[in-house]
DNA sequence: TAGTGACGAGAAACCGATTACAGGAGATTG
DNA sequence: CAATCTCCTGTAATCGGTTTCTCGTCACTA
């Protein structure tokens, strides 16, 4: 069933039929009919692969993350897909785990199968050359890409770790403790240099064994959790990386019967889906994922729209909510 | 950047680049080294799209769900991309909020896209005609599709729902509430059915106040239970059919101060991620997306080696994990 | 040495659409 | 009324690969 049995059908050339469908230029009224009842009579659908074939663009935009399981990233995607969908653009999605070949292969996948533009959290900086090598639109996010100039949607990490480490100064909290994801990635970084800064700024010193970059995941936050537990000298508060590691945290806390804030205090990156089930309200830094999408989605339809404008960098100041999972301590 | 401009560089024909890209036939060995070099040389990536149109295959499947960022189906999607990419499959994927008109366009664009198969969670049972006419191999999953002969995949709803039902009844419950999503789904019709068997093998007659088939979101989780606490006769306990609705009722629980199990007993279709997190074990029945993902998966590649076997069924079924939410009652 | 077969490489058709180009019919103008 | 212009429509080229077909070369055999 290709666009000739339709031509056939309507005894028109495969040019019009062509023509009808798009409805570009004029064509005859009865002509026109004839097309659409054998389009009709045949259920004819367009193949969409030739004509991507001969224009060039495949009305899909592709996202690559490590895990399309994890709530902040299935929200991102999701709110990506709303603000594309009606431009007629179809998202084409593949998951690294974290790995860098598998980001690599992703990537050149993509590229292989076309699509109009890329959205990615990378996980390794050792991508770029093949990210230049493909010719769309790619945007980053979650990311900070300082040295590469490209479409980049993310949170000041370093500004929320500052604000939440010094909520917690505040509050009369020396010795503070970050769980979060891997040292390599550029967003923990970010979070590292607003710790250190608001250190410095209360010229205080920076503990070493205060600091755990591991994973982003739950099962990290419980073994880092435990761990701070088994120390002599305990950190009075923990600021996480991510919801998950908080989960974490508190199912090891829940575990260990140790108290939220009684015994320790608690600020997250990222709020938890059950905040409104426990009394315990944690006190968090909104992630705002949909905001995020929605600016990747928007940016990412300007950018296919006007492939030529300097990329452009958003980057979003994201609140600390406040919960009761922070104690205020007396200053000594 | 075309195989033309590797055969002008490695001075033979588009042929012979061909071959050697595919590595079929044997190529005299300095030709096919003169071509590596050539493809190295010039960084040429092949067009997929091109030989998806001289082909007919895509390596891509398709998956419409209602919202990818409902946790049941992102779980179910991680583990079908788990399972397929290593066989070279993409998957491009696309959301319907439940809304039929959506779920149409999504099936046409699969089709006009021309993915080798399509993974569906359907709303409606409007679609029959829309996926006979795509001539992809489709598989639905969490959802019967009794009368149409197709491959799918799914957990006996009935048959969970008839084991929560008798596991309350044995406890001494006789006025079980059910709070579920929209009534023309078949997997609420399941439970109905398996509601109404428990209740049939006991003697006892269903009240219809009881049961509540609205949306499975959190949403509708706090205003059902909200509604049943205004009640006059209330019952003495509740199934949920998602982790959504149960986390609504959690949370509104948790602000009217109802205590669970004292005031009355919950059993959840799907585990809440932060089970581990409270005191209160929910007792659920296991939604194993795990499972589900990774039949999908399996099938859908058995079904792309051999899509003439004729339709397989798999019913998964689930089990009870006992958590401490079911309260015994005495028999009166 | 002529005939046969195997093998490998290039030429060209092909996939299914879009689109540049050419040509015919009818309208407009001098 | 002839020349020119417009407007449609069809023919054929095109997108970038794959694959069939054809043909030349070489080894082997009778």
């Amino acid at each position: 069933m290709t666009i000739k049995d339709v031509a056939r059908e309507a005894n028109v050339s495969v040019a019009t039929v062509s023509r009808v469908i798009n409805n570009v230029t004029s064509v005859d009224k009865n002509l026109r009919i004839r097309v659409e009842r054998a389009i009709e009579k045949l259920d004819f659908k367009p193949n969409q692969i030739a004509k991507s074939l001969k224009q060039d663009i495949t009305n899909t935009v592709g996202i690559i993350v490590a895990d399309i399981s994890n709530s902040f990233f299935s929200g991102v995607i999701r709110e990506i897909e709303r603000t594309i969908n009606p431009e007629g653009y179809a998202l084409l999605m593949a998951s690294t785990d974290g790995n860098v070949q598998k980001e690599k292969d992703a990537i050149e996948m993509m590229h292989a199968k076309r699509v109009d533009g890329l959205v990615i959290c990378h996980v390794s900086d050792d991508i770029e050359a093949l990210i230049k090598s493909i010719s769309c639109p790619v945007i980053s996010f979650d990311r900070n890409t300082l040295s590469h100039i490209r479409d980049t949607v993310y949170i000041n990490k370093e500004r929320s770790m500052y604000d939440a480490v010094t909520y917690l100064l505040k509050r009369g909290h020396r010795d503070i403790a970050v769980i979060s994801g891997a040292k390599g990635l550029s967003t923990n970084f970010d979070r590292y240099i607003g710790y250190m800064r608001a250190y410095y700024d209360w010229s205080l010193m920076a503990r070493k064994e205060d600091l755990y970059f591991g994973e982003f995941t739950k099962e990290y936050g419980k073994r880092s959790f435990e761990s701070i537990m088994q120390r002599d000298h305990r950190p009075t508060a923990i600021v996480t990386g991510s919801a998950d590691i908080t989960e974490g945290i508190l199912a090891k806390a829940n575990e260990l019967k140790v108290r939220i804030p009684e015994d320790i205090s608690l600020v997250s990156f990222g709020a938890i889906s059950f905040q409104d089930v426990l009394d315990l309200k944690i006190t968090y830094v909104d992630e705002m994922y949909i905001e995020i999408g929605k600016n990747i989605g928007e940016m990412m339809l300007s950018r296919l729209k006007s492939p030529k404008i300097s990329p452009r960098l958003i980057v979003l100041e994201s609140g600390i909510i406040s919960g009761n999972s922070v104690k205020t301590l007396d200053e000594t």
